[in-house]
DNA sequence: TTCGTTGTTTACAACGTTGAATATAGTCGA
DNA sequence: TCGACTATATTCAACGTTGTAAACAACGAA
């Protein structure tokens, strides 16, 4: 029994009488109304007290036309990436004032239109959008009647505001860090063959424009396909590679968990990290610090993702125009990673690159 | 700029108006009254087509009293375990057509307190509650005036529903399956010292069962306490053990984080898993079966727990007594563990156990 | 004294929906 | 044909709050 009984919830209109003032003074009082005298005030304030009013959010939301409450739908909330991000968007709403729903798309297509179309029955005040399915060709179901965010990369479309994160620019300077370290011969693992958009294909054209920026050749050899990026398939992955023959100095892994597969294929076939072959992992996942060796890591920066997604949101919901965008435009963030070095790579020799 | 120009919404009222009806008739159709026409529903189906009305949920809101909207306060979303049983609430709770909003405590008493009082506010019609902070001193505190339902075993008062996971059954049932499987040298890693309550506590209390019911001594040096339950504890914890010169035959993890941890440190110590120890783990993670060898663990049941409690708290909400309690009763279920084999434990050797 | 000014409080009417009670058709047996 | 029923549709008044505009009070300045 969790239910106390109180027949009749206190309202305003209690409070008002047991105060001798109208409700709306009440209100005033409640919303911190800034012309109310002092002793106002503390009379209204005796009867909240005294009465255990308590503010119902639910009319507000009628009159005012507004809830308070954000989406957020991600594919999943079990992936550390993903579950990382909504705590942290859920925090930085808070901040704000506002509360979160999360709404798994469950990596479908159908999930994800359904979190799309659902978020104005489901009297959301705006959503936070991280596609997966969707692509390009889904431009047309983004027009929505109400504040939306995008997360990522695998959309782009200047009529939605953006925040996305440095897929390229991140597999690129792990990938440039591993030949600073004195890696020639640099496998990636987990690419996407085929894909145009999304993370997979955008890490590996990192990876190819930091070869061609140090002046190393690419070789076809050296590039392992991973349609799922868990520790198995990480480990399957390189095994193959190994059992092929193939020994690089280096492995860009696509994210943190084929990176900890990889280095488990590694020790397995008997060498030593970052001794013989130096790995490099994306997302700077929990795990990431607790491997063995230590994982080094491009961390994306999912704080300001979540910051900056939640503000513009905010901002859209108030009628306010994000960093002083031009009425009428659309916002693009680009959050910047960062390379955080562990120990599954060398350090870099001293004396710098050496070509 | 994902607001598209609507000035005036779309009310009931249009519709009506459009259709030829009253504004009820219309409210009729949208809740599938039963006793409507089907020209009359034709009708008026056809003018909210046309006018694109969405019903205001708010307004209904105001209106029954109740959101469709409960909470789930958890101490955090990016541990396994509970992102896993908040997605697995979230779906059950979309079942019943309910949506979830999450509340992370962060592991203070402080964060608790508010998820438990700010729910009410928090046009919740309900809370889930899995304290972590709180214990049996505050069970003051749960008399709230809203429907709440506990998850876990850290506290116990008869007026509050109470779902439970297999916490003391659960360990019990891994130590003998180990015992089972031959193992005569039981470590147990990651023990709280002290605790009275909480899931340490429960999961020791099950292994120093087992072993009194096999038989077998209980042996203090095999006992490795460890605050925290990271992958990295589970090292330092095994690390120290095995380098005092103690070896065991088999270790139980008290979850599987430890046991990855576990397992590593056995490995870098030269011996094998199973062949030389043999380790279990807890809580049956996504991760488990990725580790190498997979790891043999007790699965708590999460869907059992996410499904009963958002059940019982669905039926409070709506007034009824879950599962036939009698009026003015709470309810207690505890969810049965489930052993899961995988490969880092020997099979138990033919003719059964042998003592 | 009177008028304006500033500060404070209030009356009224929404916001969009649904429960309760009531009215209107339609159907059937007597 | 008439009432008695059932099926369908409507009227009315909330739900508890806040925006708008208007009323009131207090106080100097004219």
């Amino acid at each position: 029994m969790a239910r106390k009984e109180s027949d009749h919830a206190v309202t305003m209109r209690d409070v008002a009488e047991d105060a001798g003032v109208s409700v709306k003074t009440v209100s005033n009082v409640v919303n911190n109304y800034q012309f109310v005298s002092a002793r106002t005030r503390d009379k209204v304030m005796a009867s909240i007290d005294k009465l255990g009013y308590t503010l119902n959010v639910t009319a507000r939301n009628l009159r005012t036309g507004h809830t308070g409450i954000i989406g957020l739908a991600v594919p999943d909330l079990v992936m550390p990436y993903f579950a990382q991000l909504s705590s942290l968007v859920i925090e930085e709403a808070k901040k704000l004032g506002m509360r979160v729903i999360v709404e798994p798309t469950l990596y479908s297509r159908e999930g994800e239109l359904e979190a799309l179309h659902g978020a104005q029955q489901a009297m959301l005040d705006g959503l936070i959008f991280s596609p997966l399915e969707l692509g390009q060709d889904d431009v047309a179901e983004l027009d929505v009647d109400y504040p939306l965010v995008l997360i990522g990369e695998r959309i782009f479309t200047d009529t939605v505001d953006h925040v996305a994160t440095e897929n390229v620019e991140g597999a690129k300077r792990a990938t440039k860090y591993l030949l600073q370290t004195g890696c020639r011969r640099l496998a990636v693992v987990g690419t996407h063959p085929g894909e145009q958009v999304g993370s997979a294909a955008l890490r590996l054209q990192g990876y190819r424009e930091a070869l061609e920026e140090m002046g190393v050749p690419y070789d076809e050899r050296l590039v392992v396909p991973s349609k799922m990026w868990h520790r198995d398939d990480g480990l399957h992955a390189m095994n193959m590679l190994l059992d092929s023959g193939v020994v690089p100095d280096g492995v860009v892994a696509l994210n943190d968990m084929l990176a900890s597969g990889v280095m488990h294929s590694i020790q397995l076939h008997g060498f030593r990290v970052p001794d013989d072959i130096s790995v490099i992992g994306f997302d700077n996942s929990d795990d990431s610090q607790y491997l063995t060796p230590s994982l080094t890591t491009i961390a994306p920066g999912l704080e300001a993702v979540a910051r900056l997604s939640v503000r513009v949101l905010r901002d859209r919901i108030d009628g306010v125009s994000p960093f002083g965008a031009p009425e009428g435009t659309s916002v693009f963030r680009k959050v910047s990673s960062t390379l955080v070095v562990r120990n599954s790579t060398r350090p870099i020799p001293d004396g710098g690159l050496r070509l």
